[in-house]
DNA sequence: CTTGACGCTACATAATCAGTAGCATATGTC
DNA sequence: GACATATGCTACTGATTATGTAGCGTCAAG
């Protein structure tokens, strides 16, 4: 079911670039937002779920398995959080929430 | 059809705050494949179709009135391409590739 | 032996995506 | 004017994914 890995091919990429496979896993509906999510700190699956709007647990379970699959989370004492790799990806993530601020401004916005 | 605009409520959000709306958009497949293509100048439909890997045309309309919408993409001359703030946007994205490269040799990789 | 939290699965329905065909407009060529 | 070509895009159908609700099996505490 999970076989994403870079290397590997992916949706609308033959090259399995590794940057390809990183879009096409975090272009899936709520992976952004759980990886987000976990920026606060480990938490178990209910609280994530929670976290993230009450979401189906078929899908946190599915984005969660690729996730720990990819590296990028794992779940040990404490719950789910972040790999080392993980945490560098939220990172990075972390740095839209400025910019979309500034973005929502041009929009004219509330 | 698209009515995705920060302060509006997205899936997953009841609150309409900009990052959950960019990862909301995000979030939908092809979009940060498409907005990744478009680093390379500007292009027409059929053009970034065949970047996108002869992406359905029913959806790339739909992602690209949805960039258009959010002011991250326009259509003039030369084709489509990045507004200001979709320049900005897809020079963070820029910084993923480095960082995708180090983590796919983390896991064992071609 | 009941209670509560946990991680998760089953299953039916709804929403989204994909793939192919082809239209309408514009531009250029003869 | 008739014809070819490129463009942006829509229509339509079938396949894939997501959603929502219920609840199971395990474990630790009371």
């Amino acid at each position: 079911m999970t076989d994403k890995k870079p290397g590997m091919q992916v949706r609308g990429s033959t090259t399995g670039r590794p940057i390809m496979v990183l879009f096409d896993v975090l272009g899936q509906r709520w992976t952004l937002r759980i990886i987000w999510e976990l920026r606060t700190g480990r938490m178990t699956f209910r609280e994530l779920r929670s976290h993230c709007d009450e979401i189906s647990p078929t899908i946190l379970n599915q984005r969660l398995k690729t996730l720990r699959e990819l590296g990028l989370v794992n779940h040990e004492e404490g719950g789910y959080g972040y790999t080392e790799m993980g945490a560098e990806l939220a990172k990075k993530l972390g740095r839209f929430d400025k910019w979309a601020e500034n973005w929502a401004k041009t929009l004219d916005m509330p």
